[in-house]
DNA sequence: TCTGGGGTCCTAGGACCC
DNA sequence: TCTGGGGTCCTAGGACCC
């Protein structure tokens, strides 16, 4: 709207969506309007449109996303220092004891919700509470540009009406067990026997009766948590029949996957591999390396032998490369084992990133996919080019 | 013109050790 | 005609979040 657009698309049935042309054809995000045809995330753009017949659906626009959020966080920050992002779109804010500067909780979150509408042009929900759960959940209530409490004692009245999968860490799986128990509002939930969740859902059944009773502990973390693994995956624009072209999907992930690696100054240890099949039946292998590595070749070379030991000889639509076991970059154990000079392969790969991070990351590619067709750098949600990448989030 | 991509955590089973 | 118990590490798969 700021850059003069006709229509607002929040004002109108419309959803941001992937391109059908090359397979990623499903529902990012949905404006109101289009809720209201019962259009759900997740759902592929043809179902959409025929709950909706002129449904508008425009491209996703992730960095003009992130450039959002990190504005967004940064009017946060004025109001404590304690911020933590959750997702591009959501943090939690440790307000306590800020009271004594800033007054009433409920009336600063109307401050800086109609400060976010006013200054940055788009609409947010807060939610009020004394942990992150009921927080959280008080956000969901009714939307847009709305502020909502759910302390502890409104929770019978506010919470315990609302579908069961409504809770958070209630999903597709749950739901349908919880409903087999008779459970089918987050009351029922909470006025169930926690021993027989316990039971028939282990730890998970403890933890969604303690959510649906507003038993929650954690803090608000400001440090970004440790990262666990980094991984990029894609559906193939086409079905991939053979090894030769699996190997360049793999390649290209892994080009991504690495150099985030290496942007992020780690190492690491076990490298896994992903497939999902024409049918949609995903299956994956992983290994465990004795040493750590951040090396594209490495990498890819062992994601090859992941590969041709599980693949089942048949049409591929989505290849999954993910690192994990992660370790600090310096010091790295070398191994023995690699016949390429790994002294030399660290030179080679940084220099390719210092180049695509000065002159993009289309400067240089690889030779093998010249006239491929398949592009050499996959995964991400970026329709853009990357600029770097650990340094969003 | 069917069905995305990036994560984390948990559980179960097998191999191997003493 | 038999066959423990404690532990760790690794792999596969499933569930959840946005």
């Amino acid at each position: 709207m700021q850059h003069g657009a006709l229509a607002d698309l929040r004002e109108i049935p419309s959803v941001v969506g992937g391109n059908e042309e090359s397979r990623h054809g499903i529902v990012l995000a949905k404006s109101l309007p289009a809720k209201r045809f019962h259009i759900q995330t997740g759902e592929t753009l043809y179902s959409a449109r025929q709950k909706c017949p002129g449904l508008v659906v425009v491209p996703p626009h992730y960095w003009l996303y992130v450039e959002c959020s990190n504005a967004m966080v940064q009017i946060l920050r004025e109001y404590s220092p304690e911020v933590q992002r959750f997702s591009v779109d959501e943090c939690f804010l440790d307000y306590t004891k800020m009271d004594k500067h800033f007054g009433d909780p409920v009336k600063v979150a109307n401050v800086i919700k109609n400060r976010i509408r006013d200054e940055l042009g788009f609409t947010v929900n807060i939610g009020i509470s004394v942990n992150k759960l009921l927080a959280k959940m008080a956000g969901e209530l009714k939307k847009p540009d709305m502020v909502h409490t759910l302390y502890p004692d409104e929770i019978p009245e506010k919470m315990w009406p609302l579908p069961v999968k409504e809770l958070i860490m209630v999903g597709r799986a749950t739901a349908p067990k919880l409903h087999a128990l008779g459970i089918h509002t987050i009351g029922d939930l909470a006025k169930c026997d926690v021993q027989l969740l316990e039971s028939k859902l282990k730890s998970h059944g403890r933890l969604i009766w303690e959510f649906s009773n507003g038993i929650e502990g954690s803090s608000v973390r400001n440090d970004r948590p440790e990262m666990k693994g980094i991984g990029n995956s894609t559906t193939t624009p086409f079905d991939v029949t053979d090894e030769k072209t699996a190997f360049m999907f793999i390649l290209s992930l892994t080009e991504t996957v690495a150099m985030r690696l290496r942007d992020a100054g780690l190492c690491c240890s076990l490298v896994a591999v992903s497939i999902r099949n024409k049918d949609f039946i995903s299956y994956a292998r992983q290994r465990k390396i004795h040493y750590a590595t951040d090396s594209t070749d490495e990498i890819y070379s062992i994601a090859k032998q992941l590969f041709r030991e599980i693949w089942r000889d048949e049409p591929v639509r989505h290849l999954g490369v993910r690192v994990s076991a992660l370790s600090l970059g310096k010091n790295s154990q070398l191994s023995f084992f690699t016949q390429k000079d790994p002294v030399k392969m660290k030179a080679l790969d940084s220099a390719v990133d210092n180049i695509r991070l000065k002159h993009g990351s289309r400067a240089i590619t690889r030779a093998a996919f010249a006239h491929s067709g398949i592009s050499a750098r996959s995964g991400g949600v970026g329709e853009e080019d990357y600029p770097i990448m650990s340094s969003i989030l």
